[in-house]
DNA sequence: AATGAATGAGCCTTCATTCAT
DNA sequence: TATGAATGAAGGCTCATTCAT
């Protein structure tokens, strides 16, 4: 009886008092290691953000990398249902690259910088940690690399390389990206299209 | 020639004894912090790396935050010479950025990962030093704008957009370059003639 | 009676357990700054006067500085309990003087000397710490500006500079006290008849 | 020849350069540690005072105590000339401990406060040092006392608590005083008008 | 008479973590 | 589920001092 009762999906006791704790500290945890890094982000700092005292935040996660473990499966989990949503009910290779394209750029751009969790070495040099983060990241590459493998593309074109572009040029937009000047809607479409008028 | 004599009996195996230390510092704290990054690089790590007690390096450093900056400085000023060296001489506006591109990748992927040192938010949050590093990078920057603004682009081409697709492609290969397989240089031949393919 | 029941099998030698390990840090960071000054003691030689480790010392109080001010309210209120005690029952004014500077010079001389501490510029030079030292210490000076006020003095003498006087002498007894030669009883009737004598 | 020729009072080789760096670091010294006490101040503030490096200090003194017993010697001597200059002419004993209350008190609240280095315990914690700054302060203490016992006073007072009482209130002023107020003049004066009126 | 470079000890503080309750 | 109290290690930094030059 350690996590959950296994008729119900949620403890629900008195009617749905306390509805994931978990969650909780996984979204406060996600928004502040999202500004300040891994590093700049103590327990203490997380357990304040959700009213908890440092220790009890052990009682959900056995430790700083395990907590950021569930954290970096979360946000890859965001990453992937938008990813899902995006290409839903669309045929043409580049319109779903596009697409793709899109959903990541709002996910890493709205609300909070995801990057910081999302970068490999995010936590700080656990080798373990960085195995499983990495496992995690390539599944959503290969996604990526699906739909890119889907393009008409010139013969000369290394799809890899392609790859590594559009994705290195997306990922380093938090460093620059100012809130006002272009959309991420707008920003995708144009690193799309200066690359797709070269490689077709 | 700075302090001894030649003739005086003065340690001078390699000619005058402990020409820079300053310099020493830097070297290692460039070396620890590229690969572990600031905040996982400790005053004392840096120490040992070249055989100083801690507190000494507060001789040469008012703060870790004034080595960093010490350290950022040297980096952008390898960057820039690099690119001098790649530029000179050529005159025609492709080869000019591709050189530049070129110059940029083999620092950034050779001998050390420089990337964690020439990161906006490489050192801690301390805002004062973020603006010194902005700075000094931004001037950088600039010559790359200039490369870029000399381009023949298509009349419908973001410059901007052009320019920071570019970068944030350069600057997140460290993420994912092995050493043996693709070289710096055919990473840069292919990004340009990417970019340029659609550009132009 | 604040945490363990009687009946638990609970280490209860003293009647429960660690019952206020708070105010033990108090008690050994008043013996230590009194006897050493605040920059004398070291949050060290706090933690190892109570048998904890230093970094444990920061469960209780955030800072240093915190740690004295809460010292420091405890000190001003021994103070403002020994003037209630030495001054119930009592209505004339020069006997309630007399028996407020008995009081207050069986606290500054008994056990610990508290001047360490009860001096305006005790904590370092921190301005905050100094305002609040200064704020809790005039309620206390008020204190004694009252009963001096209630005195029957001739009609030239300035009560202000009488009570600095009379304030002065006394907090600087433990300059030269020693133990043994006048008791501080003695020396309080006498700076009161002294300045009796002259001033009625 | 460490200190000075016997011949001339002071080196005079090129018609009187560099006139006793030494006085400097003192003054430097007694203004700094007047501030800010003996703890709060550090070599290296001394040094920089006086534009040395820190490890210069130590060409002139030995080590911190030293300069500090330097410094209260100095400090002592300041007093005696005060006192010498004050009594000066006078006979009457009455004038006489007036002028020497008025000379204490100016030199204890003009420029600098000197309190901080007059203070028995005012060298850290240091036995030997403390032996020397009693010593000294003895010296000028039996002078008070010597004042004090040229009073005509009532059979009953007893002189050595009128002296510590005297000498306890003009210590104590520098915590209290404030520029503006009262002149330390009219300070001395109300101090030995209140315990004459009612000592004589 | 002073500098430049360093030492070694110690300082205040923060951190991830533990564990009895 | 969580708290309260603490641990042990480490972190950045300061200090008095030394010593060859």
């Amino acid at each position: 009886m350690t996590k959950a009762g296994q008729g119900a999906a949620v403890p629900a006791e008195r009617g749905g008092r306390a509805p994931n704790r978990r969650e909780d500290v996984i979204r406060a945890a996600a928004e502040l290691i999202g500004e300040r890094g891994f590093d700049g982000t103590s327990m203490r700092d997380i357990a304040r953000a959700v009213g908890m005292l440092p220790g009890s935040l052990y009682y959900h996660f056995a430790s700083k990398e395990e907590l950021f473990l569930a954290l970096h499966e979360h946000a890859v989990a965001r990453y992937h249902a938008a990813l899902d949503a995006a290409l839903e009910g669309l045929r043409d290779p580049w319109d779903r690259l596009e697409a793709a394209v899109r959903a990541h750029l709002r996910e890493l751009l709205g609300s909070r910088n995801l990057l910081a969790i999302v970068r490999p070495d995010a936590a700080g040099g656990d080798p373990a940690v960085a195995a499983r983060v990495r496992a995690e990241r390539d599944a959503y590459d290969q996604r990526i690399r699906d739909l890119v493998a889907a393009l008409p593309l010139a013969p000369g074109v290394d799809r890899g390389l392609f790859r590594l572009m559009l994705l290195g040029a997306l990922n380093w937009t938090p460093v620059w990206f100012r809130e006002g000047r272009r959309t991420p809607d707008e920003i995708a479409a144009a690193f799309v299209a200066m690359l797709r008028a070269g490689a077709e």
